[in-house]
DNA sequence: TGATGAGATGACAACGTTGTCGTCTTATTG
DNA sequence: CAATAAGACGACAACGTTGTCATCTCATCA
């Protein structure tokens, strides 16, 4: 197996604790005795064994636990890459899980991340309910959720998008085009994002004095096929929306194949940017954010946690910014 | 701080063993011992210290390590995605880091990685000598690569995409559709998969009888806008290409910007699929492959022997997949 | 009734490291 | 030259858990 200390110790001929003092380049260790050690290190390959550091030293892990939905979704990696940044700047280790949006496995990885001691926790959470995270926190394990809230009762840090202000603005730009018939394609209303931009639309429209229209609003869509479904619905109107307003990048590409195969030439504004927004036959206007900025402004609260600073929880919301490119700036018809 | 199980014992009136025994769910304790236990458990908020549980036990950490370029790149985070599923369900957790194509980087991630006791590591490897894995190899860490083979002298399994096969096909099919010039955009020739995209480029000319014109080979643009750039010069030769293939997706959307721009009708096949490679003006025929499954597998294999299966390294090579959409088929003119 | 054995529980060591403190050697000082 | 201090190093305990083995309590049976 692996070397010990102890290996290394009895090859150079010095104490176990001698070799932990060079190991850990503690001063008072003759440059001589200094050699020796490092070459029985060399020569048996030892490496410290961190595990054993942790539970003896003052048990700090120097690692945090991520749990989002699906490293494989361009949003969460986004986030993910944040959060290396910060850890990597800590010299922190990330160990991540996906939860799929399954409320028990992420309950089962949290707990698992616990039981691991990791030195604080990221969530993005799927679960509706936190409050069995109350004795985690409690225990000292410090916590910073992202993208959503938590549970009212749960006193943790939060950074979230500006999707009110976000979806507001994007609304606004196709006001202030003229349009005065938009219309809403929200994903499902059990989505904390997908609620809080369709509020920024409503906001908007009722900021200009124009009455929101029921009949133009979907609720519901919540992928590509269903959002073109919807769009095309709505295009088919006798009175049908001169833009449409869309609520994330999926739904945004949806509507655009519909607004395509109609060949119409409806403005649309879509919520989140995406790779080649700008290189499709109408480049999209966007409202864009920074999932990247999301992770590492978690990270970093999440650290200053760590850290053991006392602040109130603190509530953190990104600005977003609108991208104009074309799809959003066509004139009502 | 947290409680041990020492102080569930002293709660429940029972030995420290006992306590590990309900813990465990071992058998041979009594059921009002175990509700005891358990009562103790909830009253305190237990949670079993994965950490020292590692250390005495069979050194298992139940964790491996994965050292990728950059999470926040799909490429890499579907990899990741492939991992997280083997791992999940051999329930291992995943410690992951980004080298950032940083050789320095990477080896401090991968001996941390080590110091931690991971009990295998997964590496898409980016520096070229990787012979100070070799003392950890010989150490019991268990280790797969992917994407691009290690160093010569490193005796692991990896797990690797079919690029000359990938290349040759997706150049064969434009060679079907009549072309004979054809330009090839290739990354920098340091980068392996770069070099054995360019083999297959070459490999399909000459079995069709067609010479290599090195004067439409591109070596070296390494992004969108070198890409574009190269693709520019090649139109403008007197004697232009027909048709281009493109080494990966960066550059296929730098040879498609340029083409456009140009408003010709120049052929394109790119290796790498991308999201909405069909919704853009002209929908983009690529040779596609699956980073989700080369981390699956690459697990898979780790999985195997980290459960101490003693095979020779292995070498495997994944498929790809040529999807037509249109780019692909223009005739030469 | 005493031997037997199964079942339940506990004492203790060990995993590999680091913190504390003590010991020994050597240089410094009056 | 003796007293002292500083420097180098080692012995030992502890971190929180689990494996090993010993002990204790009963029910069972000859």
């Amino acid at each position: 197996m692996r070397p010990t200390m102890r290996d290394v110790a009895r090859r150079a001929g010095v104490s176990l604790k001698t070799v932990s003092r060079v190991v850990n380049g503690e001063v008072g260790v003759r440059p001589d005795t200094v050699e020796k050690v490092n070459d029985a290190i060399a020569a048996l390959g030892f490496r410290r064994n961190d595990i054993a550091r942790a539970l003896r030293g003052g048990k700090r892990t120097r690692s945090l636990g991520l749990v989002i939905k699906d490293v494989g979704n361009p949003f969460y990696s986004q986030i993910a890459r944040g959060v290396e940044e910060v850890a990597r700047a800590h010299d922190l280790f990330v160990i991540s899980g996906c939860s799929d949006e399954d409320p028990a496995r992420e309950r089962h990885l949290i707990r698992s991340l616990c039981e691991r001691r990791v030195d604080g926790l990221l969530v993005v959470p799927s679960a509706a309910d936190h409050r069995y995270l109350i004795p985690e926190l409690k225990m000292g394990t410090a916590a910073v959720f992202m993208d959503r809230p938590p549970e009212e009762a749960i006193q943790a840090d939060v950074v979230l998008i500006d999707n009110v202000g976000g979806a507001r603005a994007g609304v606004e730009h196709l006001i202030a085009h003229g349009h005065r018939r938009i219309a809403c394609l929200a994903d499902l209303p059990g989505i904390f994002t997908a609620r809080e931009r369709r509020r920024g639309y409503d906001e908007a429209l009722q900021a200009h004095g124009i009455p929101v229209d029921e009949s133009l609003v979907r609720l519901g869509p919540h992928d590509v096929a269903g959002a073109e479904a919807a769009t095309a619905e709505l295009l088919a109107l006798g009175d049908p929306p001169t833009a449409v307003f869309t609520g994330n990048n999926r739904l945004t590409i949806g509507a655009l194949r519909a607004i395509q195969a109609a060949g119409s030439r409806t403005a649309l504004v879509g919520f989140d940017d995406f790779e080649l927004a700008d290189m499709l036959a109408t480049p999209v206007t966007v409202v864009a954010h920074y999932p990247a900025e999301m992770g590492r402004r978690a990270a970093q609260l999440l650290c200053r946690r760590m850290d053991g600073e006392d602040l109130p929880p603190q509530r953190v919301l990104l600005p977003t910014r609108l991208i104009v490119r074309g799809s959003g700036e066509s004139p009502p018809l």
